[in-house]
RNA sequence: GGUGAGGUGGGUGAGAGGCUGAAACCACCAGUUUGCUAAACUGACGUACGGGGUAACUCGUACCGCGGGUUCGAAUCCCGCCCUCACCGCCA
């Protein structure tokens, strides 16, 4: 969230860089401003009664002990008044906080002021594109064919267990997924990310800490009996480990990478393009997160995306990196950058890692601090990214890949596999 | 699921209505001493919000798991909840 501290001094710098994500957040500013200092005055004059209060009873106290009990009992007649008064203002000061955190909350993350402006995907920036169209075969396949094909996806078994976008993996499938989650684990112990095997449900307090609570309730599979939510990506346990926590500035940069399931409902998700592996309700990703001091933030954002593309570039896959517009991003981010794999059956492209520099908007929600040079807490820098999600990965892998004789298994992936072609 | 014990500052742990934002010890930091290191000694050392000051700092308030209650006054007494640990039961 946007510390409270930083609109009341910056209060159009805030409505500028939200308007850089189509929103005209003035009003709303506007609002949080008044009632903050409503609020504060409330509570000031609160304070003042708790003072008071205090020193009465401190008074109270001596008299007690040097035995003057009648004085200590008239003492006692005039804290009634204050009490009464207590009560309303403190009714008034919760009233008016709750009310300023409910309206903070609201508000998404001020984009970087390198964000471009815009509405939808459409308005997204193309950084990069790395690779070629690969030639395909004649009667090339989409993947949902070529998982048939092979056996080695069965998307209707996983209906019959648990529903559309659960799907079963088979045989050469199943191993071709293990040997990607492996490569991808590697491949991050090999860039100093320290390997982390997080719960994959959490708490209602981690759900708020990164930002999908309140925003993206629906979103989530809730385990109602114990008050559990099923995590959508591994960001969620593993970014909440440093909650709550004052960290030495020695421990920076803190980087971390986990293997989870991942559950999303897509509620109110649709169309044409969810075949196959585009959108499923459980999915295989290795999330890489780091928390790191705010001077380094944009360094460490483009650090992390070249690091992603390396993955891409080792396994072959023509991608491109894209710039979100402020429109298409994240509630929580300041700055996204989006890798798309080419789908060569489908013609299309297909997102398969999110790379964000969320500043200080869930360490705020966290409470995720460091301590710096001078002995002061500072707000740390929150960082994430998918390294990789594995589904759009498989369908571009099996696509792009596919000849006459099989789905040649990309290089850096055989140790992992144990074969070189599906067939 | 049952029974019992317990949740206090970075850690261990005292406190059992006012003298406690909290003893003591450890860790951390600064200094003194010392060929270096170690040891010893001295000092500082929680967080958040609000007010004052350029600032070092200072004043006020809140916080001893969370939420209520009793009281002039609560870490301390009462009620509810949550969590942890131990043992038993069940079990991957």
């Amino acid at each position: 969230m946007i510390q409270l501290a930083y609109i009341r001094s910056n209060a159009d710098e805030v409505i500028k860089r939200l308007s850089l994500r189509g929103i005209d957040a003035a009003e709303t500013v506007k609002e949080i401003l008044d009632t903050d200092k409503k609020a504060r005055d409330c509570r000031s004059e609160m304070e003042q009664n708790q003072a008071r209060g205090n020193q009465i009873a401190r008074e109270i106290g001596e008299l007690m002990k040097s035995g003057k009990r009648e004085e200590a009992e008239q003492k006692k007649s005039e804290t009634a008044a204050i009490k009464e008064r207590l009560k309303t203002l403190e009714t008034d000061v919760e009233t008016l906080e709750a009310r300023v955190k409910e309206l903070i909350i609201s508000l998404p993350n001020t984009p970087h002021e390198s964000v471009p402006h815009g509405k939808s995907a459409d308005d997204n920036h193309t950084v990069l594109t790395w690779g070629s169209v690969p030639a395909l075969p004649e009667n090339a396949l989409p993947h949902w064919e070529l998982a048939a094909k092979y056996d080695i996806i069965d998307f209707e078994l996983g209906v019959k267990i648990a529903g559309a976008g659960f799907p079963v993996y088979k045989g050469k499938g199943a191993i071709l997924q293990r040997a990607l989650i492996q490569f991808f684990l590697n491949e991050a112990n090999k860039a100093g990310f320290t390997e982390i095997q997080p719960p994959i449900v959490v708490n209602a307090d981690s759900g708020f800490g990164t930002g999908q609570l309140p925003d993206k309730e629906g979103q989530m599979y809730y385990a109602p009996l114990d008050d559990l939510y099923l995590i959508p990506t591994a960001e969620v346990p593993i970014t909440n480990m440093y909650r709550d926590v004052i960290l030495e500035e020695s421990a920076l940069p803190i980087k971390n990478a986990g293997y989870t399931p991942c559950f999303r409902r897509e509620a109110g998700s649709y169309g044409a393009h969810v075949r196959g592996l585009n959108r499923l309700h459980q999915f295989d990703k290795v999330e890489i997160v780091q928390i790191v001091k705010p001077e380094n933030s944009y360094q460490v954002l483009e650090d992390m995306s070249a690091y992603v593309q390396g993955l891409l570039q080792k396994l072959g896959l023509h991608y491109r990196v894209l710039l979100l517009c402020g429109g298409d991003m994240g509630f929580a981010s300041a700055k996204t950058y989006d890798m798309e794999v080419w789908s060569a059956a489908q013609n299309r492209w297909l997102e398969c890692s999110s790379v964000s520099n969320f500043e200080t908007f869930q360490t705020h929600r966290l409470k995720c601090r460091y301590r710096n040079a001078a002995g002061k807490t500072e707000q740390a820098h929150s960082l994430n990214g998918s390294a990789l999600a594995l589904p759009r990965i498989v369908a571009a892998l099996l696509e792009n890949n596919q000849t006459a004789d099989g789905i040649r298994v990309p290089e850096v992936l055989v140790p992992y596999t144990g074969f070189d072609i599906i067939a």
